[in-house]
DNA sequence: TGAGTTACTAATAAAAATGTGAGTATGAGC
DNA sequence: GCTCATACTCACATTTTTATTAGTAACTCA
């Protein structure tokens, strides 16, 4: 993993955003590559790390497993361990995710009316 | 600039991502640093390259000149010439980007609530 | 002619995000 | 004791994002 460099111009610049605006701070957890995909799942009780791989073709255990353990750590789903064999664990949303799932489909709604005019920049471009 | 690998995994996932919804195309535009504070200074008529900069501790010309690019080709905002000299120029929100702005309003009122209980991970601990 | 201003762009470097493949712990069942 | 399954973690490689430095175009004013 990266390690990162507390007095990088990059960290500072960091830190100078999220304590100018809240938002920043929000932005930084929900703006990563899927991370809105795995709340939304799991606010749809898709609440196991095998059914959640299923789902998102392509992800890594790896990367998987570290999106749910940020998602925990903010609070936005709760992880429970069941005591049974084969080891078994849940994954379930919290009110606090739950009202941002809210949220994010009002940006998902603005989205489906502005962004087909959007053309993204093509690779190579900007 | 970076250029793309277009067969890579990573833009592989990138591009399911966007097809499977919306909201990762919304996101992948506004959860890039810079972006909301920009689009909000904007909002409130800090209209020039030069202001922008001014307001904002730490941005790089070319990094300003990158997301003020990636803001009118999204149309969130629009970019106007004033035949003037010195050379002037002038940014301003659209509907569709005031729209947007009212949605980030509610992320943040969000992140006030709950971010404050959210303990970010510490650098080198995933 | 040459310095100054605004609003940039280009090449490149640094850092972080993302992905890969192998390995781990636990206990069940053969 | 060995293999299997689930749900991970770790070290390292790749790719993208972000930042740095230098330079450009257009036009004014001295």
């Amino acid at each position: 993993m990266s390690q990162k460099k507390i007095n990088s111009t990059n960290t500072l610049n960091e830190f100078y955003l999220e304590e100018r605006c809240t938002l920043n701070k929000v932005l930084k957890i929900v703006g990563k590559r899927w991370v809105s995909e795995i709340l939304l799942l799991i606010k749809q009780d898709v609440s196991r790390f095998s059914n959640l791989k299923e789902c998102l073709n392509g992800i890594s255990d790896n990367v998987l497993s570290s999106v749910l353990n940020e998602l925990v750590n903010s609070k936005l789903i709760e992880k429970e361990i069941l005591k049974q064999i084969p080891l078994r664990v849940e994954y379930r949303i919290t009110e606090s995710g739950l009202e941002l799932t809210d949220i994010m489909h009002q940006l998902c709604a603005w989205g489906k009316v502005h962004i087909p005019y959007v053309t993204r920049m093509k690779p190579g471009f900007n």
